[in-house]
DNA sequence: GTCTATACAGCGATAGAC
DNA sequence: GTCTATCGCTGTATAGAC
């Protein structure tokens, strides 16, 4: 790590990571340049070198940033969240989050791109997506114990389901910056796992 | 139109539109080049600008043909499909022959890229999706209407859900090429619309 | 309708000075 | 840690011959 533990001013290395997951979040790994980052940080593409030898690195460097993050976001939900319906409510409010700062999950974004990545950036992606599958079976399961939560088929089917779901209704509510139509399609998405008693035709 | 209605042997432009749509579909807009058109036609560069004059119009064209395809599907399924819920059946179908095919939406593809896009392209994915969320909405919509279906809140927010539903399981299964994944998913998500029934804990 | 040739901008990357 | 300078490659696009 070159950034010492004394080192405050938040450090380069961490601001070219700040505005590259923006643009990779915005405008794809494939849509932006090392100039997009040095011209916005006011350094040359050198400079940018010297911190990440090249784009695939500081690819790699970047989905495991998110990605830990993200695991991290997903532990607290473990502990705060009352039970597996408000687990599952607070999954889909980081996603909400994401979008209101008029952004694209970064793996999502990557998912699209992924036949073009370098073989680190994939096996990152995947890891990403594997591990979010696996809390959300984790919590179904709990939900579908505790009999919280009731839905057919495997955890697993509806965990693919949610995660699936809350990626692509980013997607498509990004274009036009309809938070409030993610959120209802989020609650849509949750409330076909919910214990029924909500199937009340309008 | 440059090709005459006698000329049968599958015009130059129809297989270069089919070239830039399989590329897309795999690769994403800003994944693919001229170069890669061209090599893969047996032409040169300077052949391609001759059908389209730039990147920009061979995606309008890209996207249009796309858009049309599809809206063909949706009125067969009005025709062909004997019910609301069968008519998602089909719906959610076509996105799964789409993958079997190694495929991402199209559209989807190019959502993900959205910022990046010309305006002309980013007006026919705006397009495509609210055109099919508008036949999603009116079958959800004539379900609730028969019985066949039950849902709480607004069809259009249920037809947002399916729609980001759909494309989001096809971008997540596409990375490691899980049809069945993507069924199991589809099925779980459209199982939340109907009239409850399945709602069996295993 | 396709070719050769070419222009020119942008890209990722490296060497070497400071 | 950042700079200038430069390289080689790829990108889109154009002119003009055939």
């Amino acid at each position: 790590m070159r950034t010492e533990p004394g080192a405050r001013p938040a450090g380069t290395t961490t601001r070219i990571l700040d505005v590259a997951e923006r643009l990779v979040q915005t405008r794809g790994h494939n849509g932006f340049s090392y100039a997009d980052v040095a011209t916005e940080l006011g350094i040359t593409r050198a400079a940018l070198h010297y911190h990440y030898p090249g784009k695939a690195e500081l690819g790699e460097a970047l989905v495991a940033r998110y990605a830990d993050r993200f695991a991290a976001a997903l532990a607290e939900l473990d502990v705060e969240a009352s039970g597996a319906p408000a687990a599952l409510e607070g999954y889909a409010e980081l996603y909400a989050e994401v979008l209101s700062r008029q952004r694209m999950c970064l793996c999502g974004m990557l998912a699209a791109e992924y036949m073009t990545l370098p073989p680190a950036m994939q096996r990152g992606v995947t890891a990403f997506f594997e591990h979010n599958a696996e809390w959300l079976r984790s919590v179904l399961e709990r939900g579908r114990r505790e009999g919280t939560l009731a839905f057919s088929g495997s955890a697993a089917d509806s965990a693919a389901m949610v995660l699936g779901g809350l990626e692509g209704a980013m997607l498509i509510t990004r274009m036009n910056g309809d938070v409030a139509g993610f959120r209802a399609a989020a609650a849509r998405l949750l409330a076909g796992l919910s214990i029924s008693a909500d199937q009340i035709p309008a």
